[in-house]
DNA sequence: GTGAAAGCGCTAACAA
DNA sequence: TTGTTAGCGCTTTCAC
């Protein structure tokens, strides 16, 4: 139980002998209106006072909340335990916290209510958000309208030609284009033309580039693509890999290398191959996306595309702060770069 | 641009025809004063005006949040990228949202104030806290002390006998103990006596309770423990169990088995020892904690006690929803089962 | 440079 | 049941 009440701005103002006008300016640092012997009194009196402001009376005044949304939209609660989208998280919360600014997470699921995902932004809880959405494009359409017409800034994670249903906000992506089609090259130039693909069910869109990129570069190398070979079954936990490669090696001709679109993929895939007693990469090649930590460090390692997933998070809030400081809405679309890892399962 | 203000409670009013304070007793669903046919009117004018209430202006008028705080003592940026704390969290955050609560994820560094922890706390951000905690020993109660002083409900993750730091904050975490001496059992069983036991330098609680138990149940079965083989080194990075077993393997005598502080170091440690062509676990045994989707798809599979970490911020949550429903603040001190997994590696 | 005062949108105490 | 009203702590004119 906290027996003396919170200080608040007047008691601040009282100690120091000032008004509490003075104390506004002191927190909101607006030097140019205060003489160096007030702000030292000031200062003085609030760290006596142990006074830090009261940062829902702030945002009702001023409707600054100095809070970044992250919204997610996704029905399983295991994108959290999903490395790359912690990652895409620890990299907003560093650039947020460095410039004063706090993180709101948010999921919810497609079955919840159309507007669930605005929620923080209709409460005025947050100043500005970073969008993750997953499921059908056409969904991720709707909600992205719905998140335009809020008029706060806004930069969504890895859509591309979805975001014209947001006109005004930015997106950060990687290359996944080019990251896809240096391991499709890659997996050539060793030999393979019989490649499956195989990835989760639910529609994303960075699954989408990565099957898109694949299909051109197999065109452009004159390969046919098997469509027995490309499965979009499951989720993405390594045991969903299991199933689908089963299948793929019951089969009387089966792929020489397997493109997962995820390194957590990739390990339930090479496991299932090595559990049939063939070999990884030798009778079948694995290659992921993403780049783990752990990724280098299974048996056998394995051949990946890098996503900067932090190095995307801190643009995406770093993009907003700077928005909010602005009020200068240019729309940017930063693309970041991906890397092909290539390590000895592919 | 949102060119039409946003609808507020006055406007809700006036619409509806009723005073203010009924859409605000509809809007804190206090039904008794509420009756049938205005509580329809109301219903419609907010559909109407897609009204919303202002969360900072009722937090200030009522102090409560209705945001739980998640806060993350640790130095590192990649806390995240462990799934743990990545599932941690999203059990938070489904308890949070089944009852109307938002999450507010805040992390600061040692390096920082002492009482940066505190600071979403301190700003009325949060009703209620989860806290995470990792360093040493004397510093976690420090931090304790400060968080239990504010007042508000808190449940502390993992810790055991820090608590009583603050006496009024409940605690949720696994039993590790068990886990480890399971383990160590098992391993006995098997017919190791020369077990090793290596994790990251950075000290946390339930790295101590994991390696007590170990001593202790080694103890329990008189087996001498070889100092050289305790290491503690480097990060939760599997990359860094490298050197650590590079190092144990490159000397006359080496383990027969390895007990990893987290299934991450236990990935590195069986990759290293696959790469000095030794096998585990014939030649050396591997085990882990914390049971990650991928620990049953590598090769070979690891043997691990799994730990119910999206059970524990589900409980977390909800433990302290049920506080602030109540203003009933009996501490509570929960600990959840942990599994010992036996697979191939150990 | 400084201070007085209005009011952001809501809740809760009280009156009716 | 319903309505009136004070005021939560802050920011922001505007006057000095």
């Amino acid at each position: 139980m906290n027996h003396k009440r919170q200080a608040n701005m007047r008691d601040v103002a009282e100690l120091a002998g000032v008004s509490i006008s003075s104390v506004s300016n002191y927190t909101n640092e607006r030097w140019q209106r205060l003489s160096v012997e007030k702000r030292k009194t000031i200062a003085e009196a609030i760290a006596s006072l142990g006074y830090r402001v009261n940062n829902p009376a702030r945002s009702l005044r001023s409707s600054r909340t100095k809070t970044l949304g992250l919204l997610v939209l996704d029905d399983t609660y295991r994108f959290l335990a999903d490395p790359l989208t912690g990652l895409y998280l620890a990299g907003i919360m560093d650039s947020a916290r460095e410039k004063g600014y706090s993180v709101l997470v948010h999921a919810s699921g497609s079955r919840h209510k159309r507007d669930e995902m605005l929620l923080p932004i209709a409460e005025n809880r947050v100043d500005a958000a970073c969008v993750l959405l997953s499921g059908a494009r056409a969904m991720r359409k709707r909600i992205l309208q719905g998140l335009g017409k809020s008029g706060i800034p806004l930069v969504v994670f890895d859509e591309t030609d979805t975001m014209d249903a947001a006109p005004r906000a930015h997106s950060v992506r990687a290359d996944q284009e080019s990251g896809a089609s240096s391991l499709v090259h890659h997996l050539i130039q060793k030999g393979h033309t019989d490649i499956a693909f195989i990835a989760a069910k639910s529609p994303w869109a960075v699954l989408e580039q990565r099957y898109d990129s694949f299909k051109r570069t197999m065109r452009d190398h004159s390969i046919k693509i098997n469509p027995d070979w490309v499965r979009f079954e499951g989720d993405w936990t390594p045991d969903s890999a299991r199933p689908i490669v089963e299948t793929l090696l019951s089969r009387p001709r089966r792929p020489s290398a397997i493109v997962c679109g995820s390194d957590l993929l990739a390990i339930g895939a090479m496991r299932t191959v090595t559990e049939q007693k063939l070999s990884v990469p030798n009778d079948v090649a694995i290659a992921g996306f993403d780049d783990f930590d752990f990724s280098r460090n299974v048996s056998p390692s394995l051949t990946t595309v890098r996503v900067p997933a932090w190095e995307m998070g801190y643009a995406a809030a770093d993009a907003l702060i700077a928005d909010l400081a602005q009020t200068h809405y240019g729309r940017h679309s930063l693309v970041l770069e991906t890397e092909l890892v290539i390590r000895e399962s592919a």
